[in-house]
DNA sequence: TTGAAAGCGATACCAA
DNA sequence: TTGGTATCGCTTTCAA
């Protein structure tokens, strides 16, 4: 005889007894395998919603030598809104068939990812989508070691552990700088934050700072010591970039929200944008919308680059071949708040 | 003997035999429970190293009948910041007590949400994060049966499921409403989004409608489809409502960034703020800090929202006993986006 | 301090 | 179309 376990669930062993069949047909039917009668599947179906049987999916996973439905996605932080948009395309897509998204926020330090990636293996999820494509010994071993499916995302890298899925920040920053280059601005300036790893933004910074010094110009930086990459940062970095350096024609932003932030210290200051000073962002962030002047920035779709994370991942699990680099693409937006032409 | 398994994981029964001591003492060791000696541990640990050991927490889990430790964390949307905000306190607390968060995007549907539910429950969580306090038939009977602990949060419920934390958003409204009232302002604007459910904008909507006609004025509401509570609504919203009620002399939106976006619409049409129309926003998010004028808004610490919610069902789940209703509190920062006095 | 055996909830496999 | 039995990796219980 079946007994009921010590918790409170309903477990399928005592959904079969109460329909007076065996575990095994009552899984079957819980499946829709095939191979029991419909008479019996009526049976088994009634006690199901009488008894509000859920199944324990734990104790599938644990018996199939399957992995979860799980996928386990790290991201930096939530304040950053192109990470957000990343997480919510990622995610949609994920439970579209019908995964789970485990959180995980680094933080942008090899430390926490490499608890977390420790942690969420030992749940056994089906896969792992991590943002970046820096990690420490540790982790890649581990990575390695799981024979796991692994998305690399955002930054585009042409050797990763399995598949990856972004952009090349490199060329994005570069693009930018030999822009800005054209309409000749020589003293340009960034503004963003400062982190423990190497990142993305810092790639777009070195592609900005190399097609600037390519065109015989100059880059002041100053990066905020461990801030989000939102307004506040963007107006304060331009506080501190411009107070040390009055003569800087045109600045370049890590993103879109901090442009604004930066935009909105310069026109406190009654300087007229890009009469007095050039302000670029990146990643067309849907703040750019809304305001008078199109923002000059760099356009990449976050949303979609979550969603084809997500679909590389699917695909993964699927057991189809999936192209090891996925390049999402940019495209520069000009905008009006550089200026349009070179000065005569 | 033990043979290694299927997988090319490795497992506690491999490692115990590599160290020559039974599964037993292994787990003893691994999880620090006392009863070995130095020299025992030594040789255990010499070999999680050698093999690279992982536990898989999933047997634990099932052996034990104890719950994992997922806690399933519901958010509307993120495209939405103060969710955003709520979700990073959420899991930032969660994580350092060694939880995971399981997200669920419930995209504002009982239906998404119902879908989610009975996925998650199937993970067997230790408890649900659920944002609002308004649940499908079926959902309540699965939380119910559950038996996990249940934080509703966002919309403080003084007869939750479990235990409440968020604010009470109608007061909040009312609250806006009543300032704006005693400003001398009677013909009102409200632009927000729409939903199926009946949720926390909702409820300042309503606050604010009441307190406004309490006061001898009236609302126009203008609520866009389906979309996300960003900039952009902000504006096109506002150029809807606008269209139709020229008369209007400040508007309510359902949030800042939204109020950042009718700002941008007013201001390109040549409106002054605040002596042409008054702009009144909701939930002082980031981009407030950074705008030249400081918008009237209602101050709530969505981060500390989140946080508080994550340390109430750490205590549930460590078996304090935690206050049903937890109000995190808001006030209003008058700012200088409305008039600052009745006019004469 | 250590170990052997039972059992958690589901599924795979084989037998009826 | 059904059902019995072994099994997954770990912990609990009891014995040595």
């Amino acid at each position: 005889m079946e007994k009921p376990n010590k918790s409170n669930k309903v477990s399928l062993a005592e959904v079969a007894q109460a329909a007076g069949v065996s575990k095994m047909t009552a899984s079957r039917v819980l499946r829709g395998s095939g191979g029991y009668s419909e008479k019996t599947r009526k049976k088994v179906m009634a006690q199901v919603d009488l008894l509000g049987y859920l199944p324990n999916r734990l104790a599938t996973v644990f018996s199939g030598e399957k992995n979860s439905t799980f996928v386990g996605v790290s991201i930096p932080e939530l304040g950053n809104e192109v990470f957000t948009q990343v997480l919510e395309g990622i995610d949609r897509k994920l439970g579209s068939f019908g995964h789970q998204t485990v959180l995980g926020l680094t933080q942008h330090t090899h430390e926490e990812e490499e608890n977390w990636i420790r942690t969420v293996l030992s749940w056994q999820p089906a896969g792992l989508i991590l943002t970046g494509r820096s990690h420490s010994i540790r982790s890649l071993e581990m990575l390695r070691n799981s024979g796991l499916p692994i998305v690399e995302i955002w930054d585009l890298n042409s050797s990763p552990l399995d598949v990856s899925v972004g952009i090349n920040h490199f060329d994005s920053g570069f693009e930018m700088g030999r822009y800005l280059i054209s309409l000749g601005y020589r003293s340009l300036g960034y503004v963003g934050t400062s982190h423990d790893t190497a990142n993305a933004a810092t790639a777009r910074l070195d592609g900005f700072t190399k097609a600037v010094e390519d065109g015989g110009g100059s880059v002041r930086r100053q990066l905020c010591l461990h801030d989000t990459a939102s307004f506040y940062p963007g107006f304060y970095g331009t506080e501190q970039l411009l107070s040390t350096s009055q003569d800087l024609e045109c600045v370049f932003y890590q993103n879109d929200s901090m442009a604004f932030g930066g935009l909105q210290f310069c026109t406190a200051r009654g300087m007229r944008i890009p009469e007095d000073i050039g302000i670029a962002g990146w990643g067309d962030l849907p703040i750019a919308s809304v305001l008078h002047k199109r923002l000059t920035s760099i356009h990449v779709s976050h949303l979609k680059l979550g969603q084809v994370a997500a679909e590389k991942m699917i695909g993964r699990l699927s057991g189809e071949s999936v192209a090891t680099c996925n390049d999402i693409g940019f495209h520069l937006m000009p905008g009006s708040t550089v200026r349009s032409n070179i000065p005569v």
